[in-house]
RNA sequence: GUCCCCAUCGUCUAGUCAGGUCCAGGACACCGGCCUUUCACGCCGGCAACACCGGUUCAAAUCCGGUUGGGGACGCCA
């Protein structure tokens, strides 16, 4: 048997999407899994769309991911000689031929078809044109784009999807599709066939909405002499309003470099883009990648369309409750040694990475992601909600700020007075700071509770999180006591 | 309008091909409880679905037909 050859062509119009991200994935867990290949392919035959933006936006996604390929990036563009040849093949075939309906025209008979409620399809006005007539047009300057004359044939052609499972169409049905511009470049329905022919493509893993494209690029490879790959169509991607999910009316949210940038951890990501429209068949939901690979297959890929599932606005979720809850599984269970190096890339970021991190206060920087993780979201939460570890420059927030602290002026002095009773302090351990707290509220006619949340405000600006002292300890006391003594600057 | 695809909790889904073990299982979200000086985590519990109508069958979420609903395609975009 030789091996699967696969590959993912986006065309560089915009940056990488979930659903182009989602079927990259799928793409290449079935490469990995087979042993296969898997080909970049960059289709800019839209040469007024395309954008060199776009392009490293799509790679860098797919890097972030860490979906890698094996052969290219490729560009369509460099092909397009094969691709005109082609053409003058099916032209010389009789497969082809050329048309001379203006656009003008075209676009009137479509309009008044959609008016008359009828049927919008080619009329079939240039197909049998006798060769003088061409001859007259050609010289008279007419343009004309080359169509593909789909065979008079009863019946009708089908293939098996791998996804889907036979799926056929009438002859009848199928119009003469252009695949030459009047201006002599190649359509993206010709030039897909003949890249894929050329890079020996093995399975054609795409959207569902390209199912009537492949029904066309049948006669394609029919014509062009050529092997037909196998075909999975995919399930789309809607949005919660059901309308097919696009760049341009979702904006950033359907961005893979939106969730790079608001902390998803990328193979937490690829989970919750892999769980959308396939399942392993039973309730089994995290991956490894080793595992994934493993237990992927086209045949459980499903065949009705999923939901992104984001609300707009939503004040709690920034985007799909699932993809979050995904994130926040894989950020609380993997290997602390996994976890670091993506918290260091974002304390980097906002410059507040310390080398000792990463050197003799290795083992600390560990014990402090281990203490404060379980409650964090995303990666930038390490950053914004547990800036308080890692430097003196956290926000002291409102709700907080106002019940736990101002509420209880005599705070004001308590903690100062705490600061100093742990500065002289024999130990600074988890026991002594408790009872020398506790000792604090005691005497100050509280309940320990006022103490240690005052003191939770005044050290992380936060009203909740880890156990009081193992905070205490985590930050050293100096830190402590420096913070601690700063208590009435807050009631300022 | 034509053609194509799809149809299980709010969402992602298991179960459908080989009908009975399914008055439908898991996850997320939501609600309640336990744990806890806080908030999370964790644990326990709850709410919540086979679109509808016929047919086949001793038996249908599962097979068949129809209806309805949703989606996609119909471009000199990809």
């Amino acid at each position: 048997m030789t091996e699967s050859r696969l590959r993912f062509p986006p065309s560089p119009t915009g940056y990488l999407h979930i659903g182009g991200a989602r079927t990259a994935l799928y793409n290449w867990l079935y490469a990995r899994k087979t042993g296969g290949k898997l080909i970049l392919r960059i289709e800019d035959t839209d040469t007024e769309r395309s954008t060199t933006d776009s392009i490293e936006g799509i790679l860098d996604g797919l890097n972030w991911l860490g979906i890698d390929w094996d052969e290219g990036p490729y560009f369509q563009t460099d092909f397009s000689e094969e691709h005109r040849n082609a053409a003058e093949t099916l032209l010389k075939t009789g497969n082809a031929y050329k048309c001379f309906c203006s656009r003008e025209t075209l676009e009137q008979k479509r309009e008044a078809a959609l008016a008359a409620k009828e049927s919008v399809g080619y009329d079939g006005t240039c197909r049998s044109l006798a060769p003088e007539t061409v001859q007259q047009k050609e010289a008279a300057g007419i343009p004309a784009v080359i169509r593909f004359k789909v065979p008079e044939r009863s019946g009708k052609i089908g293939y098996d999807d791998k996804v889907l499972g036979r799926i056929e169409s009438s002859y009848s049905e199928i119009d003469d599709f252009v695949i030459v511009r009047s201006d002599g470049n190649p359509l993206y329905l010709l030039c897909n066939v003949v890249d894929d022919i050329r890079d020996r493509i093995s399975h054609v893993i795409r959207g569902q909405d390209h199912m009537t494209n492949t029904i066309k690029q049948l006669l394609l490879y029919e014509a062009l002499g050529a092997p037909v790959p196998v075909f999975a169509h995919m399930p789309l991607t809607l949005d919660n309003k059901k309308a097919k999910i696009s760049k341009r009316n979702h904006g950033e949210i359907v961005a893979v470099q939106f969730y790079k940038e608001h902390g998803f951890i990328p193979w937490a990501f690829n989970n919750y883009l892999v769980l959308l429209g396939w399942s392993p068949g039973n309730d089994r939901e995290f991956f490894s990648r080793e595992e994934l690979i493993e237990t992927f297959s086209l045949e459980r890929i499903n065949r009705s369309s999923s939901i992104f599932n984001y609300r707009k606005d939503d004040p709690k979720f920034f985007t799909d409750p699932k993809a979050i809850s995904i994130n926040e599984h894989y950020l609380r269970s993997m290997p602390i040694s996994e976890l670091a190096p993506f918290v260091k890339e974002r304390l980097s970021k906002e410059a507040l990475w310390d080398e000792s991190y990463g050197q003799e206060r290795r083992q600390w920087f560990h014990d402090t992601l281990e203490l404060i993780r379980s409650r964090f979201h995303t990666i930038n939460d390490f950053t914004s909600l547990g800036r308080a570890y890692f430097a003196d420059d956290y926000e002291i927030e409102e709700k907080p700020l106002k019940k736990n602290l101002l509420k209880y002026p005599g705070l004001k002095t308590w903690l100062p007075e705490l600061a100093e009773t742990y500065k002289a302090a024999e130990h600074f351990s988890l026991e002594e700071t408790e009872r020398l707290a506790r000792k604090c509220a005691e005497e100050a006619d509280v309940k320990p509770g006022v103490i240690i949340n005052g003191m939770r405000t005044v050290v992380t600006g936060q009203l909740a999180g880890p156990s009081m002292f193992d905070i205490l300890m985590t930050l050293g006391r100096d830190t402590v006591v420096r913070r601690l003594k700063k208590t009435p600057e807050l009631f300022a």
